[in-house]
DNA sequence: ATGTAC
């Protein structure tokens, strides 16, 4: 045998392998999707269900939000299995829920929506997810894209050095023990009562930014100490904040509303979370969960899903730590507004009240609640009646509708703003909840784009793209930390977000209100 | 998402 030979045979199979690997790659997602495909019944062009006999030990069916082509993408990961999962926890009602945005997460899935009954139910912190309320503040301003075009590299740069960003980076403030404690009890009344932001953006919160319950002796040491020197910064990975325009609007009044007069109308969007203290508490309880389910004999099919019944000491102590988790959250983005603010003073060399920056909303799109809903009976057939849940809102965004005591006094006539960012430099969406998402879905819609690729797919497919010349070409100003989070983080490892919210306004579960693009991106 | 693995 030749030696010639040999090699023209290895370079062959080192050319065709490749090739062949991701021919195999291709052929198992798409049989993959075929099986999804199967085993979901279409309920109609927006809805699909996974019945409960699909998998063992299932409590409730799951229910999926999607038009065919999304439920094709959705089906390419372990997502729908997460759905199946996600119904055998205990005290379960109604669906295991499934936004168009969903994609596969730590046990739950991202943009899954699980309510449990209080009184025989469990919680769990993989149902809230790492980042314990990672959500969206959203500002208005009465400048213009025209005002705004000339002095936007300005802007942008003031606001990069305003808000600390980036993996591990701490902020300006420096809070000792005591003063945490205050921030955790308190959230965003905590930092407006030392001078960061307004009063008045306190009503325009969920919650009004201080989730009651907030026990800080229930949080350790160590999220603390990774906490403390992190709160007023934006973190990395999607958290992102953004100068953007108005570039359409669906409901004029509803817009008129919030403050949002019309095309070329600038706002701030805010999108960020708990950072390292939030995350912490949520290793630290899934430890404490971990012993829970053998403790109380709970069987579950995956140990992500390690969780506790909602009236054990495991659980109240988790709710108490998460609430402080999501005040610091709050705080967060109270101080990260108040900073926003001054670099537009300073760039504009004018008063945040002569420039007209108010709050918009802000809200939560990674958190638990403890809410009332009406729910069928069980035991009475058809009769409804209002039961206590434990709303598990991972990736999804509560939807409340006009009226409800829960929303803000300005927005009574329309329904709770909806606010869900798009992928870097696409566009984004604000909407607002529907009696439909209360009747349906506990309250709740999507919250985003919805990760399509890996990080590290998004990193191979895209290694040499020019992330900022690219959106730099299309007018947008980049302030960003990292270039692997630039690529991490680039449109194609997205879903459309337009897509999205489309198929939650075809279900009913929420309405677009106005679409923005943005003008100036900074990123960790 | 994240002191990107204690």
């Amino acid at each position: 045998m030749g030696t010639e030979e040999q090699s023209t045979l290895v370079t062959q199979s080192c050319l065709y392998r490749p090739v062949a690997v991701l021919k195999g790659v291709v052929v198992m997602l798409k049989e993959a999707v075929e099986e999804w495909m199967g085993a979901v019944r279409k309920i109609d062009d927006y809805r699909w269900e996974l019945p409960q006999n699909y998998k063992e030990g299932m409590n409730v069916p799951g229910l999926v939000f999607a038009d065919e082509e999304m439920m094709r993408v959705i089906g390419r990961d372990q997502s729908l299995e997460q759905v199946a999962n996600v119904a055998t926890l205990p005290g379960i009602v109604g669906r295991s829920m499934a936004m168009p945005d969903i994609h596969w997460g730590y046990g739950f899935p991202i943009g899954g929506v699980a309510a449990t009954r209080v009184n025989d139910g469990v919680v769990s912190p993989g149902g809230v997810g790492f980042d314990i309320n990672c959500g969206v503040r959203l500002l208005r301003t009465e400048l213009t894209e025209v005002e705004v075009r000339p002095k936007l590299q300005e802007l942008v740069a003031a606001l990069y050095t305003a808000v600390p960003s980036g993996v591990g980076v701490g902020g300006k403030l420096r809070l000792d023990a005591k003063e945490i404690d205050k921030v955790l009890l308190n959230g965003a009344l905590w930092a407006v009562e030392r001078g960061y932001g307004l009063h008045e953006d306190l009503e325009l919160l969920e919650s009004q930014g201080r989730l009651p319950g907030a026990d800080p002796t229930k949080v350790g040491s160590k999220p603390r100490q990774r906490g403390a020197p992190q709160l007023g910064t934006l973190g990395a990975g999607n958290h992102f904040l953004e100068v953007q325009v108005v570039e359409d609007v669906y409901q004029p009044e509803t817009a008129q509303a919030m403050g949002i007069h019309g095309y070329g109308q600038v706002l701030v969007m805010i999108h960020t979370g708990s950072r390292g203290l939030g995350h912490q508490v949520c290793e630290d309880y899934l430890k404490v969960m971990d012993g829970a389910i053998k403790r109380y004999g709970i069987h579950l099919p995956d140990r992500q899903l390690a969780c506790a019944p909602v009236s054990s000491p495991e659980g109240q102590d988790y709710l108490a730590a998460m609430a402080c988790g999501a005040n610091f959250a709050w705080a967060n983005r109270q101080c990260i507004t108040h900073w926003v603010r001054e670099a537009f003073t300073q760039v504009f060399q004018k008063s945040p009240h002569e420039l007209g920056i108010r709050t918009v909303y802000d809200v939560a799109h990674n958190i638990a609640k403890i809410e009332e809903h009406v729910v069928p009976s069980p035991s009475s057939g058809q009769v409804s009646k209002r039961v206590k849940l434990c709303v598990h809102r991972k990736g999804a965004t509560r939807a409340y509708p006009a009226g409800h005591p829960e929303i803000p006094a300005a927005y009574q006539g329309i329904g709770q703003p909806v606010l869900i960012p798009g992928d870097m430099g696409r566009y984004s969406f604000i909407a607002v909840g529907t009696e439909q998402a209360m009747a349906e879905t506990f309250g709740s819609t999507c919250h985003g784009a919805g990760r399509m690729q890996s990080r590290a797919a998004a990193m191979r497919s895209l290694k040499g793209t020019d992330i900022r010349g690219r959106l730099e070409a299309r007018g947008i100003a980049v302030q960003a930390g990292s270039y692997r989070g630039l690529l991490e983080e680039a449109s194609e490892a997205y879903k459309d977000v337009a897509h999205v919210v489309d198929i939650t306004e075809k279900a009913g579960i929420s309405l677009k209100v106005v679409k923005v693009r943005p003008l100036g991106v900074i990123k960790g």
